[in-house]
DNA sequence: AGAATTTATGAATACACCTCATATTTCGAA
DNA sequence: TTCGAAATATGAGGTGTATTCATAAATTCT
């Protein structure tokens, strides 16, 4: 009777907050974060303005909110797709386009990452900063088991190999929605894989001639193929 | 007699400016765009609160100033930089070195870039466009030298490796701000560069066979990428 | 039911950006 | 040198928005 009753208003209350979470969300990701008003998310979520703040000290309280949850299922959806997959390089492959495509989808939400975290005293030790770390150790998992066997590069440390490639990825996002050129992004992720992930379809330099030309024609076919895209796309 | 006194008010018009623009900067750095009052840049330029209006629209407009302007030092420096050295790779390494120091000390200032491209109905086109342009330009540049004489890599196209380049460094520089390791910015650029340039240490530039070929591959490669740059011309 | 506690309200406050009526300064012409 | 017009500067007040808080409503406990 006691818990059911404590219950049922706990669930009326986390309703509200949910309500109100998510009006932020829908507002904040059409208008960015300076442009959205406390009113009208209060008014979205069918709350009086001081309501708001009974369930969260303050805007940037609210939008950091907001953002954990995405990174909440961005890296729910991006676990679950890995593991799905055999091979490293699939795995990084779907962990590239996964990430990609989220980033694209919102973000508008991501935008306000450091917005969010500028108020913090501290990033480190943050809910934010575990949640990333939490993101992108998926990613370093990856790398581990890959440079084990072999599959990805071992000549750059882990960590710097993290850097690159989410930080190319949110550059390169940045330049292609920006220059309209969102049909680049999957030559964007091949050519950036093909920097970390080792080409097991070239034999070793320590291998003779037949090394060499293996090399050399997969060279040659890149540039062609880069070629014919190219011409493709300016025929059509 | 007329153009002496018009000049001088030019002249003093132009220092207010300056004072406002630099008491903005060091302002803006301090605290950052948001935590900054337009009321505390009037007092530190020694004018009243309407007169900043008048050399400015708004506080974005200032505060775009201030960031066009550390983009101008920063292509300045680097291309200065680049011009007084050799090779490729110590162009790209300075360019590299330059570059983290650069947001190294003025982060504050690049962090306002999002912000004040906000506004702008079209950020291709504005002043702040072509000034990102000109400085990876330099960039630019240095790859189609390199990919033509074979000190960088021609199977990644050119924009890409320019994401990659600036994208690695802009979120390497966050995560070693994070997590003060400024002692590995070194190392990072070691790496980075590593992934791009191509290593000459490998046997296959002047040996037998297989540098032959390699040297053909280059040559085909850098052809494609003359190509393909005449291509996306002609397209855009 | 009635007191106590939790939750909700929205008018009032605080604070910043920005405007504008007014004042001051500059400068050329008389 | 003086005067009037134009350019420049001022800061009190307007406006919009985040946030608070006294008050009210709803809920729970006794």
């Amino acid at each position: 009777m006691q818990k059911l009753k404590t219950s049922t208003r706990r669930e009326k209350v986390e309703r509200k907050e949910d309500a109100i979470i998510e009006a932020a969300r829908r507002i904040f990701m059409e208008k960015g974060f300076a442009k959205t008003t406390m009113a009208e998310i209060a008014r979205q979520s069918g709350v009086a303005d001081g309501t708001v703040y009974l369930y969260f000290k303050n805007k940037e309280a609210l939008a950091r909110t907001v953002v954990s949850d995405f990174y909440r299922r961005l890296t729910e959806r991006a676990q679950s797709g890995v593991d799905g997959l055999g091979s490293v390089q699939d795995q990084l492959r779907f962990l590239a386009s996964h990430h990609m495509e989220s980033i694209m989808n919102e973000h508008r939400i991501l935008e306000m990452l450091p917005i969010v975290s500028a108020e913090i005293d501290s990033y480190r030790g943050s809910e934010l900063f575990d949640l990333n770390k939490n993101y992108v150790i998926i990613f370093d998992r990856l790398v581990k088991v890959g440079q084990a066997s072999g599959a990805v590069k071992s000549t750059v440390a882990p960590w710097i190999l993290r850097d690159i490639f989410f930080g190319s990825m949110d550059y390169g996002f940045k330049t292609m929605m920006i220059g309209n050129r969102r049909k680049d992004i999957s030559r964007f992720i091949d050519d950036l894989l093909g920097l970390i992930i080792v080409d097991t379809s070239k034999p070793n330099q320590h291998q003779g001639n037949g090394g060499a030309l293996g090399n050399l024609a997969d060279r040659f076919e890149a540039a062609a193929s880069r070629l014919e895209t190219m011409i493709e796309k300016s025929a059509g």
